[in-house]
DNA sequence: GGAACTCGCCAC
DNA sequence: AAACGTGGCGAGTTCC
């Protein structure tokens, strides 16, 4: 696949945002050694331990005496090898490849409990090795600097390495815990990050133009909210109910995005139950699923509704998105299909940013590319913006990092206000002057930390 | 003994 | 007709 930019001004945004990116890997954030040392000899001896544990298990005893060689428990194949060969296992999943897959996902379905601690081990070591061992190697002077790249990435955005910068785990406590409490802003300042929200669903929607999608952006009305109504019977939603939010993010992350993203129905309709809603495969019973405040399970309220088991599941999302995309967003699948059709003819795609890829692409490729290389390209545009402007008023504040369509500060505490309304004025005001293609309100979001409090400790701020 | 591969898993 | 996009990176394994 052949890329570039194909204008004058998206080779300056490349050419200004190398230049941004190399003051912000210059600046680098500051790690505690100590701290790390310490969670480093910790989770080394947690590791020992789990392993002394599970090689007394019968299940470890029973793998050893299956093969001549000696086992190495960090080996998933030779794991793959003794449940699915020697023991004859079925696995619920396979591999691309077409093996047995060793994923968290189809261990914890096998229900051995020995695996739970081969899980456990893995879970720690990928939380020291892949990220304490790393920050540790690239460390200098209590600083790291982590590379921030323009020239790897097929859709034109950007990348981290050396730490990489943009995968530090956020959702899972433990390793969050762990890893984000060993960044820090320099002494006395705060961490702060701004980012857009939903970024690529706006920049799709300047793409597609479809009108329902359109008033949703505009007028702020809850989309993720609506289809979770739809999906699960919801006749009186409520977000400020833990069990409607949970579905409401179920709808967002299981079923939307991946529609968006070119998925299909039926993996939609397998990981909103099982994984979201914590449903098994095949038929339910009473009682099984997440539970509603009044105590009735998901599988009795689906029950409700004419649904028992996954595969009438599954059918009831056919009919959803055969709604979703036809009924609901008729306009945003007719630019899909010519979009599409025009890249069959030209074999290129362009970008709204001047960038233009060419070459093989599949349809969910030509589809997604466009929309998030723009998304980055607004958020770089910004950068090099705010990055300038931090200079010019001779702020103590500094861009440390960037994250696809957040900005990582290390601010100096008097900034906080001056920071977050340079940056405002730049993310939401200017770009879309910039780009005048926006069709839709931008809107910032800002997390912050306290004085010298870590990358783990950052809370939503409210932006005045 | 290193390159290239698979697999798993972290982020957006 | 087919079936979710982009990365980085570690460990194990296989190839040459």
């Amino acid at each position: 696949m052949l890329m570039h930019p194909n204008t004058t001004e998206a080779y300056d945004l490349f050419h200004n945002g190398t230049l941004a990116l190399a003051e912000v890997e210059r600046n680098g954030i500051r790690i505690d050694m100590d701290f790390l040392n310490e969670q480093r000899r910790r989770l080394t001896k947690k590791i020992k331990m789990t392993e002394k544990d599970f090689k007394i298990s019968a299940f470890y005893k029973e793998w050893q005496r299956s093969t001549r060689t000696p086992v190495n428990i960090n080996s998933d194949v030779q794991l793959a090898r003794y449940l699915y060969k020697h023991k004859q296992i079925e696995p619920s999943k396979t591999t691309k490849s077409g093996k047995g897959s060793t994923d968290d996902e189809t261990l914890k379905a096998l229900k051995i409990p020995e695996l739970d601690k081969l899980l456990r081990i893995r879970k720690l070591k990928k939380i020291r090795d892949t990220y304490l061992e790393s920050f540790a190697r690239e460390e200098v002077n209590g600083l790291l600097h982590p590379n921030f790249l323009l020239n790897f990435v097929r859709t034109f955005r950007g990348s981290s390495a050396n730490p990489n910068f943009q995968n530090v785990p956020k959702r899972e406590q433990e390793a969050m815990l762990i890893t984000r409490k060993c960044l820090f802003p320099r002494v006395g300042h705060r961490l702060m990050e701004l980012d857009f929200g939903s970024l690529e669903v706006r920049i799709a929607a300047a793409y597609h133009k479809d009108p329902t999608m359109l008033k949703y952006l505009r007028e702020g009305h809850d989309m993720h909210g609506d289809i979770a109504k739809q999906i699960f019977f919801l006749d009186k939603f409520d977000k400020s109910i833990p069990s409607h939010d949970k579905l409401r993010k179920a709808a967002k992350n299981g079923f939307v995005f991946a529609e968006f993203y070119g998925d299909w129905y039926k993996k939609c309709a397998a990981n909103l139950a099982c994984t979201w809603g914590q449903l098994p495969k095949g038929k339910w019973k009473s009682g099984q699923g997440i539970l509603f405040e009044d105590g009735h399970s998901l599988a009795d309220h689906l029950k409700q509704n004419g649904i028992g088991s996954l595969s009438a599941f599954e059918d009831h999302l056919e009919k959803i998105e055969e709604h979703f995309w036809n009924k609901r967003f008729p306009v945003y699948r007719d630019w899909k299909e010519t979009h599409w059709k025009k890249y069959q003819q030209t074999g290129y795609i362009d970008f709204y940013t001047g960038f233009r890829c060419s070459g093989l692409m599949s349809k969910n490729d030509v589809i997604n590319y466009p929309v998030q290389g723009a998304a980055f390209h607004c958020l770089l545009w910004a950068l090099i913006r705010i990055n300038f402007l931090l200079k010019q008023y001779k702020m103590e504040s500094r861009i440390i990092g960037q994250i696809h369509d957040a900005i990582v500060f290390d601010v100096h505490p008097d900034e906080v206000e001056d920071v977050i309304r340079i940056s405002k004025k730049e993310m939401v005001e200017l770009l879309p002057k910039h780009y005048s293609w926006i069709n839709t309100p931008l809107t910032v979001e800002a997390d912050l930390g306290p004085v010298d409090g870590s990358w783990a400790s950052l809370k939503s701020y409210k932006i005045s």
